[in-house]
This record gives structure tokens, sequence and C-alpha cells, in this order.
DNA sequence: ATCTTCGGTCGAACCGATTCGGCGAATCGA
DNA sequence: TCGATTCGCCGAATCGGTTCGACCGAAGAT
């Protein structure tokens, strides 16, 4: 079922028919219509990897995600299925590499054995050894996310540092004094994982702005683990009463531990945080949020990295996304007295 | 950085480069030394297009999930991950292919274009053309799911029918007399969607055998219509105490119509149901419910896979799976009384 | 009538690996 | 000492496409 069959058969020759096929050079209608019948007889398709190696391009591209194992949060899943999507709809397909730090297999075999045109990047650190292991490939790629600095490569990021001062600020305008940012797992945030930092940073000089008293702690990303780090936090901070969190997986255990704990939201504590669109809606009570809108982001990152395919020569490009916070119900005024301790 | 370089590098020719990597043929230790040292010192590696021209095959493996714009399930979600990781383990790489009912053009590519040496299929429906084109196509598969006709096909399943018999056996063991089966979502079930067919069928006969009444509803696959098919049945069938489900995405919804009706969980009212264990679990209250083990799944589908790859003239196998029913609280003895309409 | 242009086709080179047959030198057995 | 093995390596063919240069005949230009 290769060309050479199909030239034998209906007649010409293997040029011909490669011409057929791709219009890069005129062949009569007659010819043409020879050929298609017989490949529709045979239901020949030109072998993919033949194709790749004369063309030297695999009209594939790798789609880097966390490491077997690890579960992806609601955002991330966004972030592959509009990859995905935006990636089929430019008739490109998506080779998988589950791979995390060091020097991975999988990531190995998509970066340099050439299988990929290039590469969509997730969940990078402030000091990312993939980042480094592409720049020096000279393999495109555009990260969903961004190192320590940033200038060095194109990419799509959230803007976690304002998103998470503006949630600050938001509730300090309530009369909130005493507030906790819940981040992603220590592990994450320990290795340098991005968002945790900026997220940190934001926090940090948004409740010294406003004089403030602010905690931080990091908090698994499930529900169980959700609800014991508020427990904890309740028990050890009486004065808390409101949260700002990027840690979108532990959200519905958090409200199980102010429900358990006789607190109403948002009545008697405020949560407000950064998080996919669907997922804020869909929790209940629906979080107010900064709604990222993951299935766009994954769509702008393939075309910021079909465009380094075409022309890898050009500026790198970056965006920064920062979405209004949409107010769901989940923030009100401070209790007007502190809880008894 | 092709062989060639390689070779004229290291003084030797093309073919004892290769054989220098692959160990096909044996070469001095002194000639593998010098070859190692150059390919380090140029990074070089093969060139997986060529390698796969040459070789037949091209070490990957095809996913098929179910197309763009539809949001996985967790137990969906959970067969991806299985599947990357087993395919991980075994240095396969994963094609992911987004396409669901007639002529997908990445289907297309991905089967017919030999990008792939084998392919795992989701979300089979009864009658499904995309198992028609596999065998067509001759191309190895295993499905995660089955068709009408499994004994053509290799596959790993969930055995959707004694499952669901088994919680209706469960709540009528309880004392429910009055039952709904919530299925997933209307379209999916009437495209012919395997489980939601099964899930019916079992549930017809368990209700038929002990007597009972039943009443089968469809239901999106998110909280929201959980919420809002709850309450229509509630208002429907005021008799009813007791629902069996597929759905584990819509069963917070579903705690939350309860929830407002003021029915307590499992004290006026008890849910089973057959869902991926990590969800199960997550939900609040955990879900009783047959613990589908999506983790392992993926991978039994992967090594079924990778046998028929090494020899596809084998005798498919298949495996359906019926963990037993993890009891957690959301079933529990019908209250004692009808409720008032 | 001759020259040019152009549409349509062919043959051959090429992409970068693997693999088979063969060849020279060293080793072994008799 | 001579033939048979064995070891280590080379050259060439091959996988299945794409693409470039060339060729031929017909149509258009001069």
């Amino acid at each position: 079922m290769n060309i050479g069959e199909i030239a034998k058969r209906a007649g010409v020759s293997r040029s011909t028919v490669s011409y057929a096929l791709t219009g890069k050079r005129p062949v009569s209608e007659e010819t043409k219509r020879r050929i298609m019948t017989v490949i529709d007889e045979l239901d020949y398709r030109p072998n993919a990897s033949a194709r790749a190696l004369k063309e030297g391009r695999t009209r594939t591209i790798g789609l880097v995600i966390p490491p077997a194992g690890r579960r992806l949060t609601d955002m991330q899943l966004g972030f592959v299925a509009s990859v995905v999507d935006a990636a089929a709809r430019a008739d490109l397909d998506v080779l998988l590499s589950p791979s995390g730090g060091e020097h991975d297999r999988s990531f190995e075999r998509v970066v340099t054995g050439r299988r990929v045109d290039g590469v969509v990047l997730m969940e990078i650190r402030l000091e990312d050894d993939r980042v480094a292991r592409l720049l020096q490939s000279g393999l495109p790629f555009v990260g969903i996310g961004r190192t320590r600095h940033p200038e060095d490569m194109s990419w799509v990021d959230i803007d976690y540092d304002t998103l998470i001062a503006k949630c600050v600020h938001h509730l300090a305008d309530l009369g909130h004094r005493h507030l906790a940012l819940v981040n992603r797992n220590a592990e994450l945030v320990a290795a340098g994982y991005g968002p945790g930092h900026r997220a940190q940073a934001g926090f940090d000089r948004a409740v010294t702005e406003r004089g403030l008293h602010g905690v931080r702690v990091c908090c698994g990303d499930d529900p169980q683990s959700g609800q014991s780090c508020l427990q904890q936090l309740l028990a050890e901070q009486p004065e808390l009463t409101a949260i700002a969190t990027i840690n979108e997986a532990a959200v519905s255990g958090m409200y199980r531990a102010l429900a358990e704990a006789g607190l109403t939201v948002p009545g008697d504590f405020s949560i407000a945080g950064v998080a996919a669109q669907h997922w804020a809606e869909n929790l209940h009570p629906p979080l107010t949020a900064a709604d990222v809108p993951a299935d766009e982001m994954g769509a702008r990152a393939v075309e910021l990295l079909i465009q380094r395919i075409a022309d890898p020569a050009t500026a790198h490009r970056h965006l920064l996304v920062a979405p209004p916070i949409s107010l769901r119900g989940t923030t009100g005024p401070a209790p007007g007295h502190r809880r008894a301790v």
C-alpha cells in the first residue's frame, strides 16, 4: 500500500502520484482522476514517518504534563483540553509526555528524537531543567507558565501575583484584617513552582500595604487536605476571617471545615481565589474568584507555538492573563466583632 | 547531527554506529567507546521518523479520547492517566486523538497514516464506527469499553450491568421499594453509549426480580444537572427513597438537591453507584459505590495492546471488571414511612 | 517558420536510520 | 602449516515518501 503500488496501478510515476496528492505541481484532471480511483480502491494513505523524514517536520506537537501519579487540577485539565483542541483544529497531532523534574526518558525522547515540531510545556518552575533543555536543543516551545527569567522564552501565564494581591485588597476593603493564603502543596512550592511563589509575593505585598495580619500555608491539592488545613488554621489563628487561595482543588474541603466549625460563608468567613472559571462556578457555593480562562490559554499557547515553528527567529511573545474577580458570594463584610477564641 | 556525521567523526561506517547503539551485532569496546564519546559531544539522538520508517513501527500508541469540548469524567481521567503512565513505563509514547463519532480527521490521521503501532479506544458505543474502522485497517487496538459484539475485539470494561443490579439489590435489601437510575447524559445514551445501556439493563432486571418500582432518567454530567435532575425526580416521584447511578459527576449536585429538600443521607434517602474509587472517596459524604479501579484498567489495556502489537494473531482477551461495593454510608434502611407528598 | 513558454510527466536523488551479505585479519584446530 | 571459524567492520540496499531537473509536445509570440 505504498506510493509505488498506486503509481504502478495508475500507470504513472511515483512523483506524479505525489503531485496529485499535494497539488504542488499541476497534474491533468484525467490523470488525477485515475490516481484517486486507485487510492480509494486501496484505501491508501501516505506513510507519516516517510513524509516526516523527507519534509523534516512531523506535524505533531508535544505536550509536557505533570508526571504520572500526580492528579491534574481542573485548571490544568482545561489547559490540556484546549491545547489538544487547538492542535486538532490546526491539523496537528499531540504527543503526550508526562515528565517532571530531571532526566525523564519520555521527555528526552520527545524533545531530542525530532518526534515533534514544537512543545507546549506545563507546570513550569522558576528554575526549570526542561526549559534549559529545550533552549539548548533549539526546539520551538511555549510555556504555560514561566521561569524566573521569562524573557528568553515564549509563554502564556496567569498573573497570580497581581490576582492574589487583588483578592487581598478586596478582602481588606470588606474589613478583614487577618487573612491567610492557602497555597498549593508544599513539595511543589518548595520545588520552586512559579505560581506558588508569585502568589506569595502578591500576598505579602498587599498585606504589607494594607497593614494586615497575614499567614501563608501550603495545602495538599485535594478536599481532604483542604479540610484539615483549614481546621488547623482555625485552631491556630482564632482571629482569621478570610482566605485567599490558588488551590482550587482544596476549596470544597475548606467549605466543609468551615461548616463543621459552625461558620457560615460569607457571613462569618470569606474566601476569594484564583481558579478555572468552570471550577469556581461549579463549587457550592460558587467561589468568588479571578476566573482563569483555561480553555483559551491553551489555544493561545498553541497559536504562539505555531508561529514559532513557522519562524523560530521571531521575537518571543508573552501573554500575562489577569482576569477580573467575579463576585459570587463567598466574600462579605468581616464579622463586626472577633470570634470567641 | 545524523548518524553519518557521527560515523565520520568516529572514523567508522554508519552501520557500525548503528550496531554500537542497538547492540544487535558485536562492536569492539574500543570502537564503541570512541563512538559514544562523539555522540555525547554532539548530543546525538537517532531520528525517530527515520527509524520508524525503516523498522516499520513507531514505538507510539494512540489514545482516542472523547472529542474536544466534552469534559472528561474523573473515571475517564483515571483511564487516561493510567494509560499514559503504563505507556511511559514501557517506553512508548502516546499520541492523543480527540475524536468522536464519524469521520474525524485526527482519528483518520492516527489510524491510517501508520503513526502508531496500536490504539487504545475510549468511550465505545454499542455500534461504533471507530471500532469498525480499526478492524478494517488491521491496526491492533484495545477498547476501554466494548461494542455490542465484543468477541471480535480485545477490551477491558466495567460490568455496569452486574454492578448496577448489585446496587439495586443492596438498596432493596435495605427496604427501598421505589428507586431511580440516574444515567449519563441523554445524548450519550441515545447515541448507544454502552455503559448507559448496560446499566439500564441491569437496573431493569434487578427491579423486576425484586418486584420494585423503578424509573430511569438521564442527567447531564455535572453537579448543576444532578441538582435539577434530582429536584425534578423528587417532585415527580414522591415515594422515591433511593437512587442508583453511574453518573459520578452529578452526585454532588444530587446531594445538594436532597439537602435543600430537607432530606438527610442516608436517613431519608439512599444513593449507591459506580464510580472511580478516588472520586467516591472524595465526595462529601463519601459515596457508597462499586469502586472502579480506573488507575489499573488503563494499565491493563496497555498490557493487552502491547501483546497484540507483538503478536496480532493471538486470541482476543477480555477483562470484565466488577469490583465489590464499598459501603461508605450513603445507603441506609428505607425510611419507615413514606414521605408526605 | 522559428523561438519561446508552459502544462504535464518522468527519473533520480534524497531524508536518516537499519540490516544483510561479504571481506580481511586474527584465532583455532588438526 | 593450512583451511575453517570467528570477530569486527564496511558498503549497499532499503523503508516510503518529496522534490528537483529535465524532457516532450502543443500553443502562443514574433
